[in-house]
DNA sequence: TCCGGATTCAAACGAACGTTTGAATAGTAG
DNA sequence: CTACTATTCAAACGTTCGTTTGAATCCGGA
């Protein structure tokens, strides 16, 4: 019977990710264990290979159940905003706060546990991992090629690869504010309570980021001297 | 005798240092087990514990023997600039060139492994493990305070905490373009054989960094808007 | 009530890990 | 050559890892 899904449901398994999400984000993958993970999440050692598989799988498991649900929210986003536009293209503006968004927002929300996967997110942007950072580009992929032709719409003068680049620094730039929020104190003693305010987050890190996609073409007298 | 420096200045302590700079780059910390390390160093399993102590203290030593030189020459390369300026102030765009293009100049020289020890710390930045973060942040701070004088120097018009954020833009997008310049081939089928042309790559990386560095401040109504 | 699949549990497995040990070797100063 | 220190080496240590196993327990449908 896989009417699982009306009373408790999979209750053990919601706990495993939820705690994986949070010892991920905290330790990193493997030096989380098994023990340690199904011990706060309340359940048997042997319950993440019943449910799961393996701790591979789990880790997959993990990004699946937020980041297809994300990249949906974000192409929808997209959808409705140039439903609304009607003929006119959409502003570089608007296709940024579309992707940078979505993230910001669930860093607000302490509630679900989707802060935890968004510094996890950030996190493993730029792990060692090959098959994880393969998996994560393969879950970005359609939303990905859904913003990077947003972006030649809005764009038509920028040349391509130009683009490709920017877009490349933009996700960097969100990547690693998201994952490592707590490095900005390194720069300067930042007063902590403030480090979540997301709207002023989104605000600060959108002008940043619109100023840079925009900014005026590299030419060759640049590279030049720059050797 | 403490002459070691003439004939093997600490021959397997480098190849253990260059092994280590090469594995941790690949497949991260904790995934490099000492046997891989000395396999391919060509030494001894005991060898580390010998000449380090442990791998924690070999993880240390691997970041200390770059990332203080490197910090340096950044310093060095600013007072240099101020020098020769006089009583004007640098241009941002200066002082942007000195903090990037240290890193950059880096990934160019195949030869001494410095490519391999410029991704690893790109990755590092955003490692799970605090210890590690801790270290690094430690080693860049002289580096960092110079650099946010510096920047204020340039922008005395840009309030404090505005700086210190954009700062953190800007480090995290050097950051994730040196730890995943293979990440972009996700954005589009990038040829990868111009990936590593590092005078584009920080012509460009400059005009984002430039451009964001002095995007106009957000105000109010924006942080209203986005709510 | 009793059955049968789903889930939980304690216990154990073999493998791999970082580290330690004590003997063997290399290389130099006296 | 001898004595001594620095280094290398093979072997083993105890621990922890992810996974497996087989019995116990739960629980809705006949």
């Amino acid at each position: 019977m896989n009417l699982r899904a009306i009373k408790p449901p999979h209750e053990t398994r919601t706990r495993i990710l939820d705690a994986a999400e949070e010892l991920f984000m905290q330790h990193g993958f493997e030096a989380t264990s098994m023990r340690q993970l199904t011990a706060q999440a309340g359940a048997n050692l042997a319950a993440v290979n019943y449910h799961f598989g393996s701790k591979d799988a789990l880790i997959e498991a993990v990004f699946r159940r937020r980041l297809d649900a994300m990249n949906a929210a974000r192409i929808a986003e997209l959808d409705r905003m140039e439903k609304d536009a009607g003929a006119r293209a959409l502003s570089p503006r608007q296709i940024i706060g579309a992707f940078v968004g979505v993230s910001l927002r669930m860093i607000e929300d302490s509630k679900s546990g989707g802060r935890n996967f968004i510094r996890l997110l950030g996190r493993t942007y730029s792990d060692p991992q090959k098959p994880i950072r393969a998996l994560i580009g393969q879950l970005y992929a359609p939303a990905m090629e859904r913003f990077k032709a947003a972006f030649e719409r809005a764009l038509p003068q920028m040349p391509r690869d130009e683009l490709i680049w920017r877009m490349h620094f933009m996700f960097g730039t969100l990547a690693y504010t998201l994952a490592a929020t707590d490095t900005v104190q390194l720069i300067a003693g930042c007063k902590p309570e403030d480090r979540y305010d997301a709207r002023l987050l989104e605000a600060r890190l959108t002008a940043f980021l619109h100023a840079g996609l925009l900014a005026p073409l590299h030419d060759s007298a640049d590279v030049k001297k720059a050797a």
